[in-house]
RNA sequence: GCGCCCGUAGCUCAACUGGAUAGAGUGUUGGCCUCCGAAGCCAAAGGUUGUGGGUUCGACUCCCGCCGGGCGCACCA
């Protein structure tokens, strides 16, 4: 739970609120731009306020004049070392180093919790991704959204929120009653039938042989000869249960594993959908009507419907939007606002969906409805995270992922050729909303173009440096509570006081990760820490007295190993956001 | 036509959400293994942040206008 800056801030708070008391600040400034970070230039000091340049118009002063007279206050404190204002008025500070050897202490205390924030105070919030509906395994194209949840809810998890991860999918619509079709077809051919090719429009992949032939063992031949009526529902529960076990196996090969899962027929069976619905109804929401033809795109076929509408522009979207097909069903969109709706019911006010980019739109439409249903509850609150397309690549070509070509990769198959780790990773070293290019060789090649090793290759470095000093100083105790009694003091070159520092920003990067909903940052974070580490490691090839064990200076080495422990801990602690397994040896 | 996203080094991307001299990788060039692991490190070179205005102490970041690209815009999810 440390955060040195957070520790920083509040005492520049506190002498900011004592020059208001002595009048040499206005009352009630607005302090709440007011903030402590690490300079860019590292040689500008440890840390630094903007509050002089953020407090002066109100102050009436100017900055450089309010910065002097706030570092005059701060040159008094016995914890800071050296004051100085800058620039437009930054007052920049270095704190003794005494500080800093209680910030490593910290590292090893709180373990790979070192980072966790309170930033989220036990909010609770829901987090659905994956979200894919049961008609096949998970493929490759799944996997981004996949990833970039299940790391935002870990984030948040960190970052102090109350997380559920939710899985939601829908069994009553069109794909389900395709799959229900493919899965009697397939039947009827595992049962010795010529059923000849798999129709257009069906779904031709091959493990709904693996579907049918589980169904032929548990009920043999008898949906064969009986009315659609009678198999239907029998062929449909089996095929939709199968399926979402093996979505389950998918996902547990890179470490997915949801708290929730709901799905639609669910709510339509408990009348959740129809509640909601009805709610909407009562407000007025609902009405027949004909929207007009969609502009700038070619719609030869487009006639005017009258269909039941939802007015939405009343809640800010562009326009009113249908609840029912021309049929009298459900669209689409009815069973979604009936979920959220459901959401709310269970007691959160924020939700989170990952979609792809292809479902861009949704967060439009759907907030509108959680407005009108939400009520009082003023603040409910959506936030939908998009993801933008995996290219793949095999050998500087690109792979295709379509469901009819036959040569979509599945997740499975990814894992099994790359690993869940650097799958993991990789997907998290962009931007969600950028498009991301996935190279099978250059991955498999593991060269130092893949990230991953990097960061991989920094902790198992730590962790070599731990057995050679257990040959070196046999029986040495290097537990991190150990390593936390050791003389710290030891520890202050420059060269290892910027790595401290670098770790010191650890929960900022968690805060500042979670607070903008970019999972990609730790990855980055990682590596950049990764950098530092390398660098420093080498520089004991040069100076033999930086290396971190010194065989004639046990408490030196001790100190030292500390700081490697930090290192190692952090990365840890990084990883297991990401749902990555640190490794203790590099091989291969 | 409307909406959302994007435009930063030759290429792929960052930039702590308004901070100081815009940074990494890759590619190019040149160094470093008698060494705690060279899957690594160091250095050089590479930029009018698409463009024109505006806001202010301060703009890659916010606002407006252009230019260029991606995605989405009834009764698919």
């Amino acid at each position: 739970m440390s955060n040195i800056f957070h520790a920083y801030k509040l005492k520049v708070d506190d002498i900011l609120g004592t020059m208001a008391a002595n009048g040499d600040l206005p009352k009630d400034l607005d302090m709440s731009r007011v903030k402590v970070e690490p300079p860019k230039e590292a040689a500008h000091g440890d840390m630094a306020t903007n509050a002089a340049m953020v407090l002066s118009k109100a102050a009436g002063k100017n900055p450089r004049q309010l910065g002097e007279a706030l570092a005059e206050k701060m040159k008094k404190m016995p914890e800071i070392k050296e004051v100085s204002v800058a620039g437009p008025g930054f007052v920049n500070f270095r704190l003794a180093d005494s500080e800093w050897g209680g910030a490593i202490r910290n590292i090893l205390i709180e373990g790979i919790h070192y980072g966790d924030s309170k930033m989220g105070r036990g909010e609770k919030v829901n987090i659905e991704y994956v979200s894919a509906n049961p008609t096949g395994p998970m493929h490759a194209g799944h996997v981004r959204g996949a990833v970039i949840g299940d790391t935002l809810a870990n984030l948040l998890q960190k970052a102090g929120y109350d997380v559920t991860k939710e899985y939601y999918f829908n069994d009553a619509g069109n794909q389900i009653e395709v799959l229900t079709q493919t899965a009697y077809l397939r039947y009827r051919e595992a049962l010795g039938e010529n059923i000849g090719a798999i129709p257009e429009g069906l779904y031709p992949g091959e493990y709904m042989k693996d579907v049918v032939n589980a169904l032929v063992a548990r009920d043999g031949k008898k949906w064969l000869g009986v009315p659609e009526s009678v198999w239907a529902k029998p062929v449909r529960e089996f095929a939709v249960d199968y399926i979402m076990k093996m979505i389950r196996d998918d996902l547990d090969i890179i470490g997915i594993h949801h708290e929730v899962f709901s799905n639609e027929r669910v709510m339509i069976e408990d009348g959740t959908l129809e509640k909601s619905f009805n709610t909407l109804m009562e407000k007025g929401l609902i009405y027949q009507g004909t929207l007009p033809p969609p502009k700038g795109k070619e719609m030869e076929d487009w006639q005017p419907v009258e269909l039941t509408l939802f007015r939405s522009s009343n809640f800010g979207d562009s326009s009113d939007r249908p609840l029912k097909k021309r049929d009298g069903t459900w669209a689409y969109i009815m069973p979604d606002i009936a979920y959220h709706y459901n959401k709310i019911q269970r007691g959160f006010k924020w939700m989170i969906n990952v979609l792809g980019k292809d479902h861009q739109g949704y967060e439009e439409k759907i907030r509108p409805a959680i407005a009108a249903l939400a009520g009082d509850k003023k603040d409910v609150r959506l936030n939908v995270v998009y993801c933008a397309m995996v290219k793949l690549f095999k050998n500087g070509e690109p792979v295709k992922l379509s469901k009819r070509s036959g040569n979509l990769i599945t997740l499975r198959e990814l894992v099994e050729e790359v690993g869940a780790g650097v799958v993991r990773f990789f997907m998290m070293t962009r931007t969600p909303d950028s498009e991301l290019d996935f190279d099978f060789t250059k991955v498999v090649e593991q060269s130092k173009d893949n990230p991953v090793f990097y960061v991989q290759y920094a902790h198992a470095r730590c962790c070599s440096v731990f057995r050679k000093a257990k040959e070196m100083f046999p029986g040495l105790d290097t537990s991190p509570g150990a390593l936390a009694k050791a003389n710290i003091a030891r520890i202050n070159t420059p060269e290892e006081l910027q790595l401290v520092r670098f770790m010191a920003n650890w929960p900022r990067a968690i805060e500042a990760a979670a607070a903008e909903h970019e999972p990609h940052r730790v990855a980055f974070y990682l590596y950049d820490l990764a950098s530092e580490f390398h660098a420093f490691y080498h520089k004991g090839n040069d100076n033999v007295s930086l290396r971190f064990l010194q065989e004639n200076d046990k408490e030196l080495s001790l100190a030292r190993l500390a700081l490697v422990e930090a290192v190692r801990t952090v990365i840890a602690s990084g990883l297991a956001v990401m749902g990555v397994t640190p490794v203790e040896e590099m091989h291969g």
